[in-house]
DNA sequence: CGACTACTTGGCAGTGACTGCCAAACTGCT
DNA sequence: AGCAGTTTGGCAGTCACTGCCAAGTAGTCG
């Protein structure tokens, strides 16, 4: 399993890479579509791999976990989030400079209806987004000194204060999507969004 | 497994009501001693189960899943947190009823120590943090109502801002609590709270 | 006290996610 | 063609968790 060299022409060079993308492919497909038609809960990786045709094994070796299966490529959301937020004008504002993170994150998606799906599922599963949370606290910690360079902390004494800024960045984020899917994906997610970080900045 | 009639003097009726009380403390002191002792990924449920002297499948009806071995009795924090909002008094602002409940749930606690063992556990521990965050998300969807009635928002069309208050209320909690473990307990839990919202807020 | 009921317990088998291991198949390069 | 490195599938095993059933124990009523 080695680093994909990817062409500038998008098509990998070799074969195992084509292979691999096209597996890795129909996978997600296949997750996504047994997901929505009877729930995730109720899919077993069994069939999951059996109607994509891989084995068990090579599934989990290509997603780690179950829940990987949704949200396809989550590493690059957050490299995306994580890129347009350094990229951002050292005189913009902490507040700005995440608000074009989560802007840059939320132009990423095929479509407005497989966005929607991803998020009904993720809000209306618990397992899922136990997973899910978890896994973007960890991007959190890892977004921290970016964040903490543009507020200038001190580094001596620990600072709570540009955990609580990410933090509520990402609070806005899951209140503007569940608002978002409760209404059944009508309106913006980004006004929704600003619309929340309104309400608690004032 | 009925409704444990507690009687006003703090000992339960019946022998049976003893006895589960009895186990139930003992299961979950065993737990959080392994917990401690050798992490939780590393301690299992049959593990669990043989040093507190119960089958597993007992110890399964006490508690649901692994995971409620830690933290005791969160049903009763979020008793106690959406109590002491709704008895804020009605011209209180929305933050202030919130910070009155975390207060109270804070001073929950039974000991400094054993509050920071368990954050520590929570924040070092993904498969527990993932869990405990699903478990939040359920009881914020729970205050929603709470915090909507004293927001004055309208019913009609769905309004993330209520949402957004409260998830932002948590963001700062998780925000003070990881800084506070990472600070080994210094200081006071509920001054990085407000530091954290002060951050937040302008 | 004895019987009858209600509740609790433990064991067992089974499911489902996930991992380590090993042999077989395959790709890429010479 | 032949070798080396990579990928794959199957198998057995671990662990959390559940349903089911038989046996034990507490509470109650005659």
């Amino acid at each position: 399993m080695k680093q994909a060299p990817e062409t500038a022409t998008g098509t990998p060079a070799t074969l195992w890479d084509r292979t691999r993308q096209m597996a890795s492919q129909e996978i997600l497909d296949t997750a996504l579509r047994l997901f929505t038609e009877q729930g995730y809960d109720e899919t077993t990786i069994a069939q999951i791999a059996r109607e994509a045709g891989v084995s068990q094994r090579t599934l989990f070796r290509y997603f780690g976990a179950k829940e990987d299966l949704l949200g396809g490529d989550q590493d690059r959301f957050w490299q995306v989030l994580a890129d347009t937020v350094g990229a951002q004008p050292a005189d913009a504002g902490v507040w700005e400079a995440l608000r074009a993170g989560v802007a840059a994150v939320l132009a990423l998606h095929d479509s407005r209806a497989q966005a929607l799906e991803r998020f009904r599922l993720l809000h209306n599963t618990a397992s899922l987004r136990a997973g899910w949370l978890e896994k973007r606290l960890r991007f959190q910690e890892g977004l921290l000194p970016l964040v903490e360079a543009r507020m200038g902390v001190a580094a001596g004494r620990p600072d709570p204060r540009a955990r609580a800024v990410i933090a509520t960045v990402f609070a806005c984020l899951d209140a503007a999507s569940m608002t978002w899917v409760d209404n059944g994906g009508k309106g913006d997610l980004m006004d929704l969004y600003d619309e929340c970080l309104a309400a608690v900045r004032g």
